[in-house]
DNA sequence: CTCATTTCAGTGTTACTGACATAC
DNA sequence: CGTATGTCAGTATCACTGAAATGA
């Protein structure tokens, strides 16, 4: 790393080389599992929820909808989620895990516990509660 | 921000909302003087160091070779930098800022310096120093 | 009619890969 | 010859926009 002082001087610089080395690490680990970020994001909100729709999906998740639509239709063709329209309002399609969805969310959840074990490795437990709580604040 | 609890608790997650902050920020300042974040980098690359060759400046900015190539040829078409080929290593393409690239990079230090200040106005200086010491040892 | 939901096509940025010509 | 440099074409991710179809 020789980066040129005009950036390396910059905290908004470090802050996104903090965050891209993270970024790095979890799109290898996501790899290994075939799987990548907005898929983790929706089964992961998927979990938590249970059936929602869409729209609610893209609130939990932070995604576009245009994004939703993707990924739930690639999650749908490898069987990880099911969706069926709302019969009390046929605007909205409800989205759910299936039992393999499931078993992906377990192995995904693992995977991503270890992504955080290998990040935040450098520093100390103490330190970290004192880096989310700077970090939440400028968020 | 109502984003489900198990994306809300991971650490990289949080490092990941700042970072997205920040450069929500960053671009849309860029936006604004019609640039952005990679042609920033080689602008700032050559105002620190000069005239120096394309893999020098990939170094110095973090990029890649194509995308050093893919911008350099941007800032070229703009007049923001001139290249000419190294006499002493033909295969080398000397590139240096022009006194319009320099008016720019001054122009866009200068709008940099506003999004710092934008992205760490929620903390204090020395929550930012405490903040950027945790982020290095991250990176 | 208006508004909400989903789908579709497409853009721009960032990051990266493989192949190639050229020159050391 | 092997290696370094720059160019080119293309991919994947992430974030987003505008338009359209459908239905409340």
């Amino acid at each position: 790393m020789a980066y040129t002082r005009r950036l390396a001087n910059l905290a908004t610089w470090q802050l996104s080389e903090a965050a891209a080395r993270a970024h790095r690490i979890l799109r290898e680990y996501l790899d290994g599992e075939n799987a990548n970020g907005y898929e983790y994001r929706v089964l992961a909100a998927l979990g938590d929820l249970g059936q929602i729709s869409q729209v609610d999906l893209g609130r939990a998740t932070g995604l576009d909808r245009s994004d939703i639509t993707h990924t739930v239709r690639k999650l749908e063709a490898r069987r990880f989620v099911s969706r069926e329209s709302d019969p009390r309002d046929a605007r909205r399609s409800l989205v759910e895990l299936t039992e393999a969805g499931r078993r992906m969310l377990v192995r995904l959840d693992k995977v991503i516990q270890l992504v955080q074990d290998e990040v935040f490795m450098p520093i100390t437990d103490a330190e970290i509660t004192v880096l989310l709580g700077l970090l939440r604040r400028l968020s």
